[in-house]
DNA sequence: CAGTATCCTGTATGATACTG
DNA sequence: CAGTATCATACAGGATACTG
């Protein structure tokens, strides 16, 4: 039997809410954080440069929520809190790692073009 | 030589911005969609279902500033703009279609892990 | 330490109307 | 047809303060 077919150019397409979630801002930093292994919040925080305490917690409870990361509480003071990739969200990796990879390998074209495209832009009179 | 390694866990890494752009709702969408070939700018209306005229004008003229789509017109009436990948478009078709097969992959799985939590929050009574 | 709760602002996005 | 311009708004996201 086959998956059925989903389109996600139709927008009534479930797939477009994970690809909404997949493409926030800081998912793709998370789960590329975790891929090093478990990590408790502290870390994560540190790791992922500019996260705020509230989007970092919003972005482990979203992953948490769609079965893509665990956390673990250990009861102890100061309170001991670990992430974890599930076997679903290590398969995330791949696609996320190729989207890094992409990223780094073009991203001194990219911003040079826009440099380019910029200047042209400044060229143009006002209408 | 090789490549500076760019850290886009540093917040002033600029691959944070780019990472940005290809997180954004559309962008996925209409590189997917151009993949299949040049088209025209309704048939990428009609095709990436649900994206306004504006949000399908901005997406493509960023694809454009980022050197990633060429946008061609025909001097014609009515007018007819064509837009395609350009070479560094197309490598960007791999981690997308990678991120489109993750995402039909998954999404069953995601949606019902979804219906869990939510299942097990609405159990908590409140605090 | 690992959050939650609040307040506040900018930006992303949509709807609508107009034009070369 | 392929836009641009304008208006309106929801929500993402940051700053800050408080807590088990």
């Amino acid at each position: 039997m086959t998956v059925l077919e989903w389109d996600p150019y139709d927008r009534n397409c479930p797939s477009r809410q994970v690809l909404d979630r997949v493409g926030d801002r800081w998912t793709v930093l998370v789960v590329g954080a975790l891929a090093a292994g478990p990590m408790r919040f502290s870390e994560l925080a540190e790791r992922v440069d500019g996260v705020s305490q509230k989007m970092l917690t919003q972005t482990l409870r979203n992953l948490e929520r769609d079965g893509l990361v665990t956390r673990t509480m250990y009861a102890q003071i100061p309170p001991r809190v670990e992430y974890e990739l599930t076997d679903s969200g290590t398969t995330l990796q791949l696609p996320m790692k190729a989207l890094e990879d992409w990223t780094k390998e073009h991203m001194r074209g990219i911003m040079a073009a826009r440099y380019e495209y910029d200047l042209h832009k400044a060229e143009l009179p006002k209408p």
